[in-house]
DNA sequence: TGTACATCAGTGAACGCGCGTTCACTGATGTAC
DNA sequence: TGTACATCAGTGAACGCGCGTTCACTGATGTAC
């Protein structure tokens, strides 16, 4: 009855949903057009609608993926406030400043995101709250007056990066990300 | 020999930029068409290039205009620490977020604008340094170090206006903001 | 075991549309006589 | 003062191209007999 294996669909699928997190934060939203995403994951135009509604439902799709992926991948290591330290200061980093495609989604795309459809957004949200209860519970702080806590040094790592990113003067935009990880550290009460 | 006023193109030019600069914070760099960008200034697409070398020069100058005017218009008029305080209060306020035309242009634009050509960053960075070197100003102190000192707290409000219009949860949103105008005082020292 | 076949993931051309940019032109303007 | 005219800001059609989306089809697959 079924053809190929039943997971090859999904697989194709994932294979999708992982090229589109870099191509999307590389060249952003509008700048990533649905017939590279497919190549980027070697497959032609035709076949996206066989997996996505829309454009956009791979954008809410990808966006999540990469920051469930961060949440995961990056914070799960995080046990302790010098594992956080650490994860600040590898945030706040020229490394991953000039690597957008391997970077945060949200230092890559969050005025874009800000642009999208209700659903898009509501799942980005959902996956903000995840990371964020992460970042408190290192911490070893609970409930939802925590996240908001950590969420202004969220918006500060988020804000350093784009702001070092678009600056010229490679002086000026080293020295934001060095003050950007002193005052991330002082919103943690981690100095 | 000079046909119309010697400040009619002038003035066009202008009307065009600031036209521009309001779309283009609505809509974003990509989601912003010439086309638009001259019927909103009240004019057809084909008059563009008279007055701009290509649509990235248009965004380098109405981006900098815009930073320039909230330097000017809004930062001009703070010259003491609770004024400054105030400004840092309205800047992280529900009407700021939600009126993307009227706001900063950081927030509305700063991933798109890291993604732009050398020429138009250039810009962006001769301006933003303007600005962090006024908001040092109110502060006073002056000297490089001091703008760096102050550019967290331009990070901070940036990423946390971006970040509570991407939230569909309008109660964390509201309380992401608050916690913001908490957090840029602390690092200001206004409390 | 070998073959005919139903399935369906993926192809690639086409849809209408808007993009950034170019260009031949139009027509309102202020000037010169 | 009235008219012919040179200027040039602005028009609008066209360029080639890529957009998001649709669809008739192809051909590799695992199954049934």
């Amino acid at each position: 009855m079924a053809r190929y294996d039943r997971e090859h669909k999904q697989q194709t699928r994932q294979r999708i949903v992982e090229a589109a997190g870099r191509r999307l934060k590389a060249d952003g939203i509008d700048g990533s057009g649905v017939s590279t995403l497919m190549a980027d994951a070697g497959l032609t135009n035709g076949a996206f609608y066989a997996h996505f509604a829309s454009k956009e439902d791979l954008v809410g799709e990808a966006v999540t993926a990469e920051l469930r992926r961060q949440t995961e991948d990056v914070l799960g290591n995080v046990n302790n406030r010098e594992e956080l330290e650490q994860f600040v200061r590898n945030y706040l980093s020229p490394e991953h400043r000039d690597h957008r495609a391997d970077g945060c989604p949200s230092a890559a795309l969050l005025d874009e995101l800000g642009r999208c459809g209700d659903a898009t957004r509501q799942a980005y949200t959902a996956a903000v709250v995840e990371l964020l209860g992460r970042l408190a519970a290192v911490l070893g702080e609970v409930g939802p007056e925590t996240r908001v806590r950590v969420s202004s040094a969220y918006a500060l790592m988020i804000g350093t990066i784009q702001l070092s990113r678009s600056l010229t003067d490679t002086e000026l935009a080293d020295a934001v990300l060095e003050e950007g990880v002193r005052n991330v550290l002082g919103i943690l009460e981690l100095r």
